[in-house]
DNA sequence: CGCAATATTGACCATCATCAATTGGCGTGG
DNA sequence: CCACGCCAATTGATGATGGTCAATATTGCG
């Protein structure tokens, strides 16, 4: 079922290149220009797959994915979880063997835009090219600090630091007023983002509920102590980049 | 003690790019004409850190760095062994603040370049933004590839994996004849690579010895089973994204 | 109402961490 | 040349975090 796009499917990518860098006039058009084709996901289906070769590029406009790879013997790790206005595979415009798979978690919608419209885009306004590959930076940014939570945090510090950095993704595109946001994890599917066994996330989740740091039912999260959750974590925002505007 | 570079300090950035993408005429010359200037580091000592806003990359032309971050308690994670010809903050290019630091593993020399030089060396020659943006990318799906490591796999596998990354890597650039490479890490290093104590490191590497799968003496690696020591691991190269001709 | 997926619980256990010595290699000063 | 000192490697003993297995709730949903 692909198809055109309709008008607010095309702006999903301008805010966030908007929110990444800042465009001219001419740049903002060029995005709006970009041609898109929709298709929808059913939740749990591979959007794209490892070892493929894809010519576009995938921006997801409704619903959660995750980047995850399986090895051999069937262990799973899951190496993000993607919001709408991301862009799972954008890495693809440069290496041509996807390294990941990119599955739906939800019922996605996602419009692709070929490989040589991106390219032909970037060649004519240096500003896309920026955002674009600022982009693929953040996305590499976020996997370095979960390094440090595999190798190095505590299973709690892990599971605190995850929910901070979703709260505070989802709060940079509008979707976490109040500190509640959707996140259609399920345990299973957070221990293979973690490096945890789903009967410790559980555990570990439970005790978080009971030190009333937040709620999470049927996948809607709510941040009760903000401060006190970035504290158990010693979470530090500034490996997330949000700051375009001032940082400089 | 900077001073400008001497002819073979300037092909160690070109090689490096010719292995990553093909370069017209210009755009070698372009590479070869970028300023550097060169300067020389203690091994132990920082090249850059955690938070700084650098207006220059630093090429790195002998000796080892790692990529590393500290936790406010003193807990560290090494996110990445880098190699001659490697830039390790190629991404202060884009994100201003940096969110990792990158140190001194032995004595190192290292060129640094502006970024205002590179940018209008990419400006002007479109093969040479390909060249680096696709560094940064295959960067990203190293720690990808360790992300998998911390949170999937055994510490034999992931000691075995690193070892055969590190291999491929140092061939790629004639850097490990006959399976044999200098692989300068401590095993309390290790540790903070692979998030394993030292210990633990230690009794994993007696055992691949025990094995006979690798010899590490004093700092020299030497591959002796590579098939047998691939295997235990579950070693895809794919990631790598070494073969950059054949690929398409 | 009843299946199927998720969440939860309990019991037990393995991998790997921690702590504390001890050993070995190697550079330095006398 | 040798003793000292330092750093890295190694070993042993003990323990904790988190994994595995299996059973039992819950919840969503057709």
């Amino acid at each position: 079922m692909s198809h055109v796009s309709t008008a607010p499917d095309g702006r999903r990518l301008l805010l966030r290149l908007e929110s990444i860098a800042d465009l001219t006039a001419e740049e903002r058009q060029a995005v709006l220009d970009l041609p898109l084709v929709v298709r929808s996901y059913d939740a749990g289906s591979d959007i794209v797959r490892d070892h493929d070769r894809p010519h576009e590029c995938c921006l997801l406009l409704e619903g959660y994915a995750i980047r995850h790879k399986l090895l051999p013997d069937g262990r799973r790790q899951i190496m993000a979880f993607h919001i709408p206005g991301d862009i799972p595979d954008l890495e693809s415009l440069h290496l041509h063997i996807l390294d990941n798979s990119v599955g739906a978690l939800t019922p996605v919608r996602a419009a692709f835009i070929p490989h040589r419209a991106i390219r032909e885009a970037t060649q004519r306004h240096p500003g896309l090219l920026h955002a674009f590959w600022r982009q693929t930076l953040i996305d590499a940014a976020v996997f370095r600090e979960w390094m440090i939570g595999m190798g190095r945090r505590t299973a709690h510090e892990r599971i605190a630091h995850l929910i901070c950095e979703m709260l505070l993704r989802l709060e940079a595109v509008g979707l976490a007023p109040e500190g509640t946001y959707l996140f259609p994890a399920t345990q299973n599917e957070l221990g293979d983002a973690l490096g945890l066994s789903t009967v410790h996330v559980n555990r570990v989740l439970q005790d978080l509920r009971k030190q009333e740091l937040i709620t999470w039912v049927r996948s809607v999260v709510t941040v009760l102590k903000r401060d006190a959750l970035m504290d158990l974590c010693a979470f530090d925002p500034t490996y997330l980049h949000q700051d375009h505007g001032t940082e400089r």
